[in-house]
DNA sequence: TTGTATGCGTTATCAA
DNA sequence: TTGATAACGCATACAA
């Protein structure tokens, strides 16, 4: 083998290893390595460092400097479930803000589950990150008002809490449910059905109350709401299997979002039930390949990485400046009409 | 509000702090509350610094506790992208083995850009990863080579690299494209082409090398093979134009992954082609939701998620057993046949 | 312009 | 069983 593994690597080389070969002091080589006190060495020393630095392969120990700064450059983000399409554009849209900002960005998987959250968030603040994105989207729980008075930076996506003034942002539920019902109405259906997500989200429960507004407002009835356990596809399934069994007038289903929506396509295999002809869907988010189902599916597109960036946007404000006060964004949504939804059967 | 921000938030408190509170020195308050040591410790005193702790909120600081054992307890997981289906199976898998061992997972994305690569792997050896898992499939080039030399603990996913003895674990790409041809042949297709992915990644050399041999075998041509700049649904969509173009007697396509089989599919609307019927398609890897495409894709499923979960476990033996030999593993896959595939007209 | 000294918060070694 | 002391690697106030 060309390359045996060295069996005893020589442990990194340390900034007293770069001063050594550069013949100078820790403070000067410190110095030296830093861009911002550069200036303050002779060109010619500085020169000397950096090449030492180069030989020896020197890379500064972040460990080391973050305890000495007491700063990390590092921030987390909270994220409930990577596997759900949703989450990676507003991975992407966080780091497309706080790399270049000069942070990285540590990322945490839940699993929606409270524990979890709290180990997680836990092990991110004992290693120091600078700041906060959380994307879990359960309720306030306490310990979001914990974090809060420990003077915790953070952005919450995706959620809001009561009587707590952390910035926020979100897509705009109210209004694209109301255009999901609006369009379902105006194709002329009028036994709607919402398949809500855990009304324990702030989600979840945004968009139920939305509805209930959307089809009031078209004097629709509203007792349409069956709850899914969560945002997954097999409870989407399960919550239409239901609807249908008690509600077989339905005609159109407002779902919370593109999992739950998928659910419902299960169930029409399952009962041999045609959409759009004996059922119109609408899903929420347009994640990826949506396009791609069959049938297409109608949704509310909600803008991920965007939501993503703007949340890093207004984390990066809070470090900078902490004694702003705390706005909330709500992100424009669109709906995306594609082949789920149509005029409902008329014999 | 009835809870503004503090403006100034008391200082996170230190083991001084709980030292100070417990009325011991700060040694005795390491030892009472690190679990290790506690037993050195009567019981009494003990207690009394746990409280003090808790009632202090006291987080020990990781960055010191780095510093001074040169343990982080992280693992650093170099992606290429996020938002690739593909990939967060792979970190979960990841995470389920290494959480439960103790270390926390530090994902970075390099957006498949050398140089990307380069400054997040940097910028994770400064901050002390304890190893390395690489997903990113490019072919060998200088880096990995380099970072073994220096020591570096790693594990690849999907990726050989010649001559250097670094654990790898890989799906059976070889089998998974040999079962997707010989399906195709039993169906009565003799002109088979394969959308190759990127030849400057492992995994797109590995596949169209697998093709070659697999379309010989059955005595077929081996002279369909256009290769795609990216995995990507454009950069499919692209090749399969012009293959169609070039070579219009193909009625059956093996695409390098299934994000490029989906450019097929794009294909086929725009030209008004029918999928089966007139072009049968295979992916490759199984990502979420292919069975609810129009027509339902046909693929190979590689299990994501084991791989992770293997990759893990081979480097937690290199960190516990630095001098193992390093061994390579190959996952298995399976074709799963659904409504892309059919044999071709006979008219 | 460069060197000296100190401390960030923790754990480990040694002594008591 | 507990305390005193030093050290991890680095950056900075201060001195020269």
């Amino acid at each position: 083998m060309s390359n045996p593994r060295p069996s005893h690597p020589s442990p990194a080389p340390t900034l007293r290893d770069v001063a050594e070969a550069a013949g100078v002091h820790t403070a000067t080589a410190s110095r030296a390595l830093n861009p911002k006190t550069r200036q303050q060495i002779s060109a010619e020393t500085a020169r000397r460092v950096m090449r030492a630095a180069r030989a020896l392969g020197y890379q500064p120990n972040s460990v080391a400097r973050s305890l000495k700064t007491s700063r990390t450059g590092t921030v987390g983000l909270v994220i409930p479930d990577l596997t759900n399409p949703l989450f990676p554009p507003i991975v992407r849209g966080v780091e497309s803000v706080l790399e270049p900002g000069g942070y990285n960005v540590w990322i945490v998987n839940t699993d929606n589950d409270e524990e979890r959250e709290r180990a997680q968030i836990d092990s991110l603040r004992s290693r120091q990150v600078e700041g906060l994105i959380i994307a879990t989207a359960r309720l306030d729980h306490p310990l979001l008002r914990h974090l809060h008075e420990q003077g915790v930076r953070m952005v919450l996506i995706n959620r809001q809490v009561e009587n707590l003034r952390v910035p926020a942002v979100t897509g705009d539920d109210v209004t694209g449910v109301a255009a999901a019902v609006h369009h379902l109405a105006a194709l002329g259906h009028t036994r709607i059905a919402h398949l809500s997500g855990p009304l324990s989200t702030s989600t979840g429960r945004a968009r139920a109350r939305a509805f209930r507004h959307a089809v009031r407002d078209h004097g629709l009835p509203d007792d349409l709401m069956p709850e899914c356990a969560h945002w997954s596809e097999s409870d989407g399934a399960t919550a239409m299997r239901n609807l249908l069994d008690r509600s077989p007038g339905v005609t159109a289903v407002v779902a919370g979002n593109d999992l739950i929506a998928l659910g419902c396509y299960d169930v029409f295999a399952e009962r041999g039930l045609s959409c759009p002809d004996d059922v119109s869907v609408i899903g929420f988010n347009d994640m990826p390949f949506l396009d791609k189902l069959r049938p297409p599916l109608t949704t509310v597109a909600v803008p991920h990485h965007e939501l993503g960036a703007e949340a890093a946007r207004m984390l990066l404000d809070t470090l900078d400046t902490p004694d702003r006060p705390a706005r909330s964004i709500l992100l424009p949504v669109s709906l995306v009409v594609r082949g789920s939804t149509a005029a409902p059967r008329t014999d």
